[in-house]
DNA sequence: TGACACCTGGGT
DNA sequence: ACCCAGGTGTCA
């Protein structure tokens, strides 16, 4: 489901509606869903019990909630993660996959609403953290800079060393963080550029052009709530809108919006790509 | 670098 | 019944 732009808006979406609650209680309905060795005694803690929330952070596609006394609990959200937010009473419109529940309020008031974590396929998961330093370091250390933030110097830097597809690269979180499917072919048709050009080939002049698309799709898509194709809903349930925006993805057989050309798609480096090879070179 | 694995569900 | 899916990890 995720991408950058779906995670960020997510992101606003919790952190207007949980920073400065309590975590009152915490329920696990499927352990394997958490990452890392957590004894069972200190689950309840690992996952933000008692914990007064101060942030939420995302790096690329990953998110992280963050207590005021330094636990943090970092998610990737794979294919189907969700966050769903709910009121006390209310019933709840997904009732299955719900993998873990943390009931919020005030400090001794009562219970004022539910933050779920629903995951059918389970490819994605949590991971308890002890600090922002391990989160920042340890965690998405690990990762390339965020597509939002890198420069474009970076970017042809991190190309230039390596000789594989440039979409196949733009997917990879460790040289870049944000970009999946969806906006990497997004971004290379509007840069006007082949998925399949060695990415240590592109020239100063072309990854500087392909950046500026890259970050304005992903701001524009972000402002739309991402796009739903499937399933993809943030934690209120509403949709994306992004995916009216589509210029090529998931329009194979149709005319090319530029250049009027039949709009193709391909496998390039594993993942199903759309392009259009009269304009796209 | 590619094939495959991990899962469930939706569409044809 | 079969193919596909917004992601990522591991294998030869």
């Amino acid at each position: 489901m995720p991408e950058l732009p779906e995670v960020e808006h997510i992101r606003r979406t919790l952190s207007a509606k949980i920073v400065g609650s309590w975590v009152l209680r915490t329920r696990v309905e499927r352990d394997d869903v958490i990452r890392g060795e957590i004894g069972v005694r200190d689950r309840g803690r690992a996952l933000l019990r008692d914990g007064r929330i101060s942030d939420v952070r995302r790096h690329g596609k990953r998110l992280a909630i963050l207590v005021q006394d330094g636990r943090v609990l970092e998610f990737g959200l794979g294919m189907t993660g969700q966050f769903l937010l709910e009121s006390p009473g209310g019933v709840p419109a997904e009732r299955n996959h719900r993998h873990v529940i943390w009931y919020l309020g005030d400090r001794c008031g009562g219970m004022k609403q539910r933050l779920v974590w629903r995951d059918p396929r389970r490819f994605g998961g949590l991971t308890p953290l002890g600090d922002p330093e391990t989160l920042n370091k340890a965690c998405w250390g690990v990762l390339g800079p965020d597509a939002l933030e890198i420069d474009e110097e970076t970017l042809f830097d991190r190309l230039k060393k390596t000789q594989r597809a440039l979409k196949t690269a733009l997917l990879d979180q460790r040289l870049l963080a944000g970009v999946g499917n969806i906006y990497a072919d997004e971004a290379l048709h509007a840069a006007g550029i082949a998925p399949e050009r060695r990415s240590h080939e592109v020239s100063r002049c072309e990854v500087g052009g392909l950046l500026k698309h890259v970050k304005r799709i992903l701001r524009e898509a972000v402002e739309l709530g991402g796009s739903t194709i499937r399933d993809h809903k943030d934690p209120l349930l509403q949709s994306g809108a992004y995916q009216g925006r589509h210029a090529v993805y998931g329009r194979p057989g149709e005319p090319c919006q530029r250049c009027a050309n039949v709009i193709r798609s391909n496998v390039v480096g594993g993942r199903t790509t759309h392009w259009c090879e009269a304009c796209q070179i």
